[in-house]
DNA sequence: TGGAGCGTAATTTTT
DNA sequence: TTACGCTCCA
């Protein structure tokens, strides 16, 4: 029992009193509202472990998140907080797969459904678009999939989509609509909305089944409520409806995916829906510096849409954020990496860095200079290990296997390896499916009846014909279906083929596929292929982001959101990329690009560098390029503004980590107030100054153009009076005695040192402003 | 049937 | 600039 009371006790006792609060509230809706770096993980983590502590079994309890990696992360800090396993955390899409499987026909999917990705689906509205004789001028794929996406993160219904058309498109996209919808259905496939739209709609219409799940999950928890869509927001109203134990944390100012059908207003108005919730406030930030956090705050309280937080940090104010000019996109990218690879110098560890940026093109530069210098670093984006072309073939033959209803899938493979069957045979039996209603698979059993299939007739046969010997895979373990697949298919032997005549290494990727498998069935105590499937299906690029990875990181701004790193570069702060010009339309959303600005910014824990740069390269052009506004909306103190335009030293690196950044605070007051000046080059931002940038005389970069190679270092800094105050050095101060040199940072009239003293402890000062010296060797 | 060559269009993308 | 999708040709 006194154990038992300790271990309740220990839950609670490093965390504030908001955070008390939100972990010790038992009944009833709970909204905590959390600030970026406010411990909000270790919340919902403690809340859940206190849950079980004090008594709700934990299988009683159901986490939702929105990646498969925060899942992961939440399992595993509960359970390191002594909870055994047994509480549900998922993400609101794997969920919706298990009720589905659950649910049976109310959810009107059949056993085995496959889950169609997004390059699926594409394909999916493209025959829609076909069967509904809509050309491209009329709507184009995407924006039919876009719609459609949209509609049912609404929960509508394609009847509805019509009912609501007030435009001629709009009835185009609902017809699209139903014949997609009914693609699916003949091919027993669900896309990623259906997942949570078909939930929603059979809780909603039964409530036999919400009642049975609100006996099973008594606190229901929900982490990045504010990017919940509608099916989400119902989701959670029904599974909760029975005992209000909802728990829902997010921050506002942190929504960046209204574009994807996210509704900020179901934070906002959290409790005007349950008027009887409990609200929690956690504003102490223990990621960032001061200065960081001010000039963050600064920005977002430009947003109207929000609730009021006030965001304050015991941390040290830190370094003024640099706000870098520079003369191109170039120089911006060469001057980032030769400050990581300085500072690397200096004793910063790869991992300490990472790179935002709006949009994915300007990655390009940036690798190239990285590069260069021979940084490592890595992407966190794209097409990553499922994406692989010969990855994705294997997964087809799996798929066809476990639903023979997949055409698309079939599709993939019926030619992979190639045998021979073409372009126009493929289009024959397609016709002939579609036409006949039949799934493909029967289509190819019976080859020889389709008409004009001629002497490929025979191919489709024996295509067909593998399947069937592949088909008893079905009954062995999931690593030797991916391995007889392998083998069977002919897949094995072609890639072999490819990398005997020096090809990629695409046969050790699909070798790795089986280890997965083999992984997967260590994992999970009902290993079956279907599972396997919907879990790839599932894995989003996202849950590959290693902060740890022991490089820089580049990344871009939603990818970056959750993620914490000591230095941080944020490019691109130009008017039309970062608020992208899409927000600057009429109607546009520049508040999320705020946020997302907003988000960028609060990653950083130690320093920031904002940069952009007067000309960038877009799409091959070179384009004059204004500041962006935020630059002027953030102005203010705890910046230092730095334009390269013209030849001058690049700063020296800074100090390294251990005992990181200078405390303002620590300096007497007038030092202070010279540590942190208004501003240090530029008076204003040049906000909206387009013209003025492109007449602005060329100034010279300081990185050479035309070939490119490892750049040469920039010209050293002028002379340096402390040259020889290297670390060691002892020192007299004043006012505290004879201290010693741990480190030093030369700048121009800003030289700054870490200076310990006996009894005092560390103090970082000016050495131009303060009262010291050096004391030479003997001296005393 | 498959590859070369041309035209077009170009945010972000938790699942 | 580049990536893709489509057409046309061997």
């Amino acid at each position: 029992m006194q154990s038992h009371d300790s271990q309740t006790a220990a839950l609670l006792a490093d965390l504030n009193e908001p955070q008390r609060q939100a972990v010790q509230h038992r009944d009833g809706p709970l909204l905590v509202i959390a600030g970026p770096g406010s411990g909000k993980t270790r919340v919902i983590t403690r809340r859940a472990a206190y849950l079980v502590h004090t008594g709700v079994p934990a299988r009683n309890i159901l986490a939702i998140t929105f990646t498969n990696k925060a899942a992961d992360e939440m399992k595993r800090r509960i359970e390191a907080l002594g909870v055994a396993h047994g509480m549900w955390v998922y993400t609101f899409h794997a969920l919706g797969v298990r009720l589905l499987r659950e649910f049976g026909p109310l959810g009107g999917v059949q056993h085995g459904f496959t889950i169609y990705d997004e390059a699926d689906a594409l394909k999916v509205v493209k025959e829609a678009l076909e069967i509904c004789k809509v050309s491209d001028a009329v709507l184009k794929p995407d924006d039919a999939r876009a719609k459609i996406s949209d509609a049912k993160s609404k929960l509508l219904t394609p009847p509805q989509l019509l009912e609501r058309a007030e435009r001629f498109e709009h009835e185009t996209a609902a017809r699209v609509y139903e014949a997609y919808q009914q693609l699916l259905q003949q091919r027993n496939a669900v896309d990623f909305d259906d997942l949570l739209m078909r939930v929603a709609f059979v809780l909603r219409d039964h409530p036999d089944v919400t009642a049975r799940l609100n006996v099973r999950f008594r606190y229901v928890l929900i982490d990045e409520y504010q990017d919940t869509n509608h099916a989400q927001y119902l989701i959670a109203r029904h599974l909760s409806h029975d005992h209000g134990n909802i728990c829902a944390t997010g921050d506002p100012d942190q929504s960046i995916y209204a574009w994807r059908g996210a509704d900020i207003r179901n934070i906002l108005e959290f409790e005007r829906d349950y008027p009887s919730a409990k609200v929690v406030r956690l504003e102490q930030n223990y990621r960032s510096v001061g200065h960081v956090l001010a000039i963050a705050s600064r920005l977002i309280q430009r947003n109207r849409r929000r609730k009021h937080k006030d965001l304050w940090t015991r941390n040290p104010t830190g370094e003024p954020v640099q706000v870098w000019k520079f003369v191109d996109g170039r120089d911006e990218a060469e001057h980032i990496a030769q400050t990581i690879a300085d500072n690397h110098q200096a004793g910063r560890p790869w991992s300490d860095f990472a790179i935002f940026y709006r949009i994915n093109a300007v990655s390009r530069g940036l690798e190239e200079a990285l590069r260069d210098r021979e940084i490592p670093y890595k992407i966190a984006r794209g097409v990553e290990f499922y994406n692989r072309k010969e990855i994705r073939d294997v997964l087809a033959y799996l798929r066809v296997l476990v639903n023979p209803a997949d055409n698309v899938a079939l599709e993939r493979i019926i030619n992979t390896p190639a045998r021979g069957i073409g372009k126009t045979s493929i289009a024959r039996l397609m016709t002939c499916a579609r036409e006949t209603g039949r799934p493909l698979r029967d289509i190819a059993r019976t080859a020889a009846e389709v008409p004009g299939l001629g002497a490929a007739a025979k191919r489709v046969r024996a295509f067909s014909d593998l399947l069937d010997r592949l088909q008893p895979v079905l009954e062995t373990t999931v690593s030797e279906a991916v391995s007889t697949v392998l083998a069977q298919s002919g897949l094995e032997k072609a890639l072999q083929e490819e990398r005997d005549t020096g090809g990629e290494d695409r046969l050790a990727n699909v070798q790795e596929l089986v280890t997965a498998a083999i992984r997967y069935e260590e994992e999970v105590d009902e290993p079956t292929l279907a599972d396997f499937l919907s879990r790839i299906s599932l894995t989003s690029d996202q849950d590959a982001v290693d902060e740890n990875a022991g490089c820089v990181l580049l990344m871009t701004l939603h990818a970056a959101k959750g993620l914490e790193f000591p230095v941080v570069f944020l490019v691109g702060l130009e008017q039309g990329l970062l608020p992208h010009e899409r927000s600057l339309a009429p109607g546009g959303q520049i508040e999320e690009e705020r946020r997302l600005c907003f988000v960028g910014i609060t990653r950083a824990c130690e320093r920031l560098f904002i940069s952009h740069a007067l000309e960038r390269m877009i799409r091959g052009r070179p384009l004059p390029r204004p500041a962006s506004q935020f630059l002027h909306e953030f102005d203010g103190d705890g910046l230092a503004w730095q334009d390269f335009q013209t030849n001058q030293p690049r700063p020296p690196p800074w100090r390294y980590r251990e005992g990181f950044v200078p405390l303002v605070e620590d300096l007497p007051p007038e030092e202070a107030a010279r540590l942190v000046p208004k501003r240090r080059l530029r008076a204003e931002p040049d906000f909206e100054s387009c013209e003025e940038a492109a007449a602005e005389p060329r100034t010279t970069s300081q990185f050479p153009r035309g070939r490119r190679k490892p750049a040469p270092l920039p010209p050293p800094p002028a002379t340096n009076p402390y040259a020889d105050w290297g670390p060691g050095t002892l020192v007299q101060h004043e006012r505290y005695g004879v201290g010693q040199v741990l480190w030093i940072r030369p700048a121009p009239g800003q030289t700054r040192a870490g200076l310990k003293f006996a009894g005092l402890g560390e103090k970082t000062l000016i050495l131009e402003l303060a009262p010291v010296r050096k004391l030479e060797r003997g001296s005393r």
